[in-house]
DNA sequence: CGTCTATTTGAGTTAGCTCAACCGTCGTGG
DNA sequence: CCACGACGGTTGAGCTAACTCAAATAGACG
């Protein structure tokens, strides 16, 4: 699911497994890849697709027409992207990294999934999954110091996606500053301080601006799990 | 839908409607009433019924452990409320006015809606109509000031529950500041500070502290719409 | 080796916060 | 019937976390 919450209570199930276990023709859906920076899709696009992300991570996003630009999630793989209730996207859609996504093709009689209800099912587990993240992610635009946001965020891709070396658990960060910026609710230079601080602090190590190693995990969800 | 964003495409569409259609007992809902102030459900309790607001308005809030609150939306009439993703709440719910709401039982099998593929359906609608309106709300938690904020919140109510009496368009706040500021992520102080200005600048008019009429709804929504 | 871009660091500013006082309404009890 | 206290909302004054603008640094790439 979308990396926005500090706990992931959802298990991911593949829509695939869900289409091969109802024998769907693999004509309603193909594999792609996107390189790092390619648009999958944008704003206002007839919603055609609903992607899973299989490699890579893209971002989704929305932009105010002055520029201002919010990050809404970071999709890693397992992640489903692109449901619309109007057939219409409503954010922009790009690869951070080079990705490979699975492409749903919209059933041709329209937005409707009620005559594939496995399908729909899982679809809804999804999007209530999804919306459970997004209000982990409420509390902390809304609630949150920089530096509980970016312990956060730190959690949610330890727990998500982190390695264990030595005590240390390690990951690496595709996304620019720019974008967790965006994604946080502040500026580049506030979360350059604050990584920095986390490095001075002992709590993470920064062997390169894309790659962190957590040294103090505890410490760090203390930081970010002021949450209840 | 929640209130949480400054344009709604969505139609509602009552779930009852749907429950005829496909003659459902009417054992399967019931209606039920809440006096303002009242809990629907809390965070962590067993997410046995999905509720639709029919009418007053509801409040659903998560809190952090040392009290910071963030309130998610309010819940108007045609609003589904309590849908999750495994069985369990994990936001608070309360009555914000007095309220009448139909209780769905979840169907018995668990957390499934594949064998009412309608009632799924009609679910999976709402929950990406949901993930619409939220996203629209980060934007507003994320990157917007603090006018921007409340314009936006004034202008989704006024397209929702604004009533025109002459040239004005006038609805009731019955929420408190204190609601609306955990809503936006500001203080009481700069909720009302806010509304002030709007009044002085002769946007809005606050007849009594919980009701609005929208003078100027070009320049509230020009306030509001710096968004794309 | 120079250029370009992303990141980090520094210095000063400010939007929104905190703390405190004040106001108005409403319900209660003398 | 009026005084009083409680509560929600408004206003004021000063503070601070995060922002803006600017400069320094560090890789990446031709």
């Amino acid at each position: 699911m979308y990396v926005t919450s500090p706990v992931s209570y959802f298990e991911p199930v593949s829509i695939d497994d869900v289409m091969h276990q109802h024998e769907l023709e693999p004509a309603v859906y193909h594999t792609s890849t996107a390189e790092a920076g390619q648009p999958l899709f944008c704003e206002g696009d007839d919603a055609d697709f609903v992607y899973e992300v299989l490699e890579g991570v893209v971002r989704t996003s929305k932009l105010l027409c002055d520029g201002r630009r919010q990050v809404l999630a970071f999709g890693y793989p397992g992640d489903i992207i692109g449901l619309s209730h109007d057939q219409i996207y409503h954010s922009d859609c790009d690869a951070v990294s080079d990705t490979k996504v699975r492409v749903y093709h919209k059933n041709a009689s329209g937005t409707s999934f009620a005559d594939e209800p496995q399908l729909c099912d899982q679809f809804l587990r999804h999007a209530t999954a999804e919306v459970h993240d997004m209000q982990e992610h409420f509390l902390m635009l809304g609630r949150k110091s920089a530096v509980e946001k970016v312990a956060s965020f730190l959690v949610v891709l330890l727990d998500r996606v982190g390695e264990n070396n030595d005590c240390k658990s390690c990951f690496s960060l595709p996304m620019s500053r720019s974008d967790i910026a965006d994604f946080l609710g502040l500026t580049i230079e506030t979360v350059s301080r604050t990584f920095t601080k986390l490095r001075k602090d002992k709590i993470i190590e920064l062997p390169n601006p894309h790659r962190v190693c957590v040294c103090k995990s505890a410490k760090l969800r203390a930081l970010a799990e002021r949450s209840s």
